[in-house]
RNA sequence: GUGGGUGUGGCGAAGUGGUUAACGCACCGGGUUGUGGUUCCGGCAUUCGUGGGUUCAAGCCCCAUCACCCACCCCA
């Protein structure tokens, strides 16, 4: 057997890259629109940043982290996630010394050592915003609002946005203390897995999708009835600037994030229709992160959207763009003389910012036309020992089929204006 | 890590023990000397993920193995 490329990879081959460059495209005029710049980092890290950073607790530190030692024996992660990066960059390269907040935004691939299915990889990519250095609501706001605005503009629908609020550590403590006092009295009744959850995630019980679970946390408290007055009066007011900005989203008490260095608020953008992982978008304040990396205290805030479950969303909701012909014109040039030429002509062509080509496989003059036509071409330029010895070039139309003869000197700018016209 | 499903040419897909492995699409070539899109003709799997086994005989049965898919856990 040949070969193959490692589990949960993907070969990203022509046809479907350009669905790739366009959603690139969006995003990155998107966050042009609304002054992110882009920050790229290292694909590994010390595995240390990321113990630290996204949570020895957490699955992804826990099992699903590529790490290996390099040959300087230094234990080194492929990074899992780009939060973390992105703050050990603000701390390392000093950005807390620019014009605050650093509004920053990345797009590249991440790594987790998972089991593949529908929606997941081991080499996935994300598209992320992280902002540092403002803890207003207003830039909660900002943030959650970019995501729904570069949805719109995709043409996404049937999206749901989640917020709510963890809170900060103070209040976050409280209420995990009084759920597990109201769960502990109904322990038995839950599915095993809240079981275990019930020591190390609590507030995971909430979210669980086993109807049993969800009836015996009914009236359990939530982070609302249990966040302090500063957490509270922040959550209210990101909502309310929200509400006026014409963003729908959905309050969800039960929404609690994976990762531990969220505080306050957390939200996640949701479509059915792709399957099991229907999370197409998670983020939320980190205003400790960067002090636990060693940084200077310094609050933060970001998601981080998955490119290839937005892919799909676009792709079962026909939102995205139709293939275009990837040549404007095909040379066809018959005898050898007639290819020097024509492939000359080809340079001249290009130069002008038109995308032509030619046979490069000896084909007949049908077969060639064939070809052309095959790949939507619209302009066959039929240069033949014929032509060139009275210097004309025939521009067929291949949608028409029409055909006409310009003198080979005129050649470049006749095409160009047809180029330019758009036909 | 756990559970389920699938594995036939570039793609889709017949075939459920018996001579040369359907068909469709794609691709390549041709239908007399330089004009495509329709049509016609031809080419394209010594072989059915891989390795064993059963049998006179296996793509079809058994075992193992690998790969992919889906779901759980969790997450993008």
């Amino acid at each position: 057997m040949a070969i193959q490329r490692p589990k949960g990879t993907q070969d990203l081959l022509p046809g479907t890259i350009e669905q790739w460059q366009y959603l690139e495209e969006t995003i990155r005029s998107v966050c042009r629109e609304y002054g992110y710049e882009e920050i790229r980092t290292p694909m590994f890290e010390a595995t240390e940043l990321f113990q630290r950073g996204v949570g020895q607790t957490t699955d992804i530190v826990k099992k699903e982290m590529y790490t290996f030692q390099d040959k300087g024996d230094r234990s080194m992660t492929l990074r899992p996630e780009m939060t973390a990066s992105v703050c050990r960059a603000y701390v390392e390269d000093k950005l807390y010394g620019q014009p605050q907040p650093m509004k920053l935004y990345y797009i590249g691939p991440m790594f987790r050592y998972e089991r593949p299915q529908s929606g997941r990889f081991r080499q996935f990519h994300q598209f992320g915003i992280e902002v540092l250095g403002a803890d207003q609501p207003i830039v909660d706001a900002e943030v959650i609002s970019l995501v729904w605005n570069l949805y719109k503009r995709l043409g996404l629908i049937g999206l749901e946005v989640h917020v709510n609020s963890v809170g900060c550590p103070i209040c976050r403590a409280r209420h995990r203390e009084q759920l597990q006092e109201f769960l502990a009295a109904r322990k038995s009744k839950l599915c095993n897995d809240c079981q275990e959850r019930f020591e190390r995630n609590p507030l995971r019980i909430l979210d669980c999708k086993n109807p049993s679970c969800q009836e015996e946390t009914v009236g359990a408290p939530t982070t609302k009835d249990t966040l302090c007055e500063d957490c509270s009066t922040h959550f209210e007011k990101v909502l309310a600037i929200l509400g006026r900005a014409g963003v729908v989203y959905r309050v969800n008490p039960r929404l609690v994030r994976g990762l531990d260095y969220y505080t306050k608020t957390a939200f996640e953008v949701m479509v059915e229709e792709i399957g099991a992982q229907s999370a197409i978008c998670g983020g939320g304040r980190y205003d400790k992160l960067v002090e636990e990396i060693g940084g200077p205290p310094t609050p933060g805030i970001g998601f981080a959207m998955g490119i290839e479950r937005v892919l799909a969303a676009l792709q079962v909701q026909h939102k995205l763009p139709e293939e275009k012909p990837k040549l404007f014109a095909m040379l066809i040039a018959l005898g050898e003389q007639a290819q020097i030429e024509g492939f000359a002509l080809l340079s001249d062509l290009r130069s002008q910012g038109m995308p032509v080509g030619m046979d490069l496989l000896g084909r007949s003059l049908k077969n060639q036309l064939k070809s052309a036509n095959r790949q939507g071409v619209r302009y066959a330029l039929i240069l033949g020992e014929e032509e060139l010895a009275r210097k004309v070039l025939v521009i067929r139309d291949l949608t028409l089929g029409e055909q006409m003869e310009v003198s080979l000197v005129d050649a470049v700018e006749e095409i160009n204006k047809k180029y330019q016209r758009g036909v």
